[in-house]
DNA sequence: GTCTATAGGCAGATAGAC
DNA sequence: GTCTATCTGCCTATAGAC
């Protein structure tokens, strides 16, 4: 960890991180501010900015910490599970947990406001969906050769439609406040894989 | 149409309508505002309040138009199209126009940002996606009793999956700049329904 | 229909006291 | 680390002249 980053490792940062998370995932990155988080926080903007000197830098801070307990699940996943479709029903579920506390994927919310983001940001919100769909990949390579998945397409076309397909998922059931319908869809996705 | 409603029918308003509407698709309505368009028409702020009085209201035309020509290109797929994989083949068609252009989906940006949407403009997203799956329920209905398509799901969650897969495609892939990447999942998921 | 001018508020960000 | 105070700029929206 560089000296020169944000401070995310003292409490105060963590706290901020929590609340700006939230706020992104709800109401997207360009729709709240530091005003907003100090007001929760019951601290003054210009505080805020002690720990992360622009929005720019939150921004980055927060994909960071998100992409890297989304890695945590996925190997807790790998090292909890030896099934591949309980890998693929857990994989489902971490999504639909976010869904239920009725947020958006962080990344899923920021790939809609791409064009709109800081550079730096960008480049995260690609490599994280990179890295979801090479953990696919392995999952249904395995999969596949093991019998207990059946696809035509490539491991890395089905990742690819899995990631954008839950993603998706998410984005229309969230309006309904429908995480049935979510899983409507998870479901059908994953049925595919296995004809 | 309302004598008190917008001014949908002059060319200027169309013209406001052309920019508005490519300015929410690439940078969500959070990510512009009547300055962008004023300078891209070369007019004034003021001038655009005489046309659309709010943004709200803006927003609101910008879907009703949005559905409206949706739903012309339904109605003329289905007049052209005799074929229910020709049909489908032509609404993933209208998907990959619109992320030709660099473009979201209207509505499928605007249902990332919903919780932030005035309240009619919410009504006119989540409708979209109702009128989307009821066209493409009879479609895959009918392409299941005359033989052509073969699926275990009921043709409304079928759907749901189509509408929601296609939305993540696009939200996925526009990063990329890549609409092959789009293409690709698009593949994979009618392919499921044709096992 | 379009303009100038302006109101009133909120945005991100900084300086400097404590 | 948090505060007050402030800067600068952009936002939506309106009033009233032309």
């Amino acid at each position: 960890m560089a000296a020169t980053g944000p401070r995310t490792e003292t409490k105060t940062a963590t706290r901020i991180l929590d609340v700006a998370e939230r706020l992104v995932q709800v109401r997207g990155f360009n729709g709240f501010s530091y005003a907003d988080i100090a007001a929760e926080l019951h601290v003054t903007r210009a505080s805020l900015h002690y720990h992360f000197a622009s929005k720019a830098e939150l921004g980055e801070a927060l994909i960071a910490r998100y992409a890297a307990r989304f890695a945590n699940a996925l190997a807790r996943i790998d090292g909890e599970l030896a099934d591949t479709t309980a890998k693929l029903d857990a994989y489902v579920e971490v999504y639909a947990d976010v869904l239920g506390r009725k947020r958006m994927c962080l990344c899923g919310i920021l790939a809609a406001e791409y064009p709109t983001l800081p550079s730096p940001m960008r480049g995260a919100v690609t490599r994280f969906f990179d890295d979801n769909e090479a953990w696919l990949t392995t999952v249904l390579e395995r999969g596949r050769a093991d019998g207990s998945l059946s696809f035509e397409e490539s491991p890395g076309e089905a990742a690819n439609m899995l990631v954008s397909g839950l993603e998706g998922a998410m984005l229309v059931a969230r309006p309904y406040g429908d995480v049935g319908r979510f899983r409507s869809v998870a479901r059908c996705l994953l049925a595919s894989l296995s004809s």
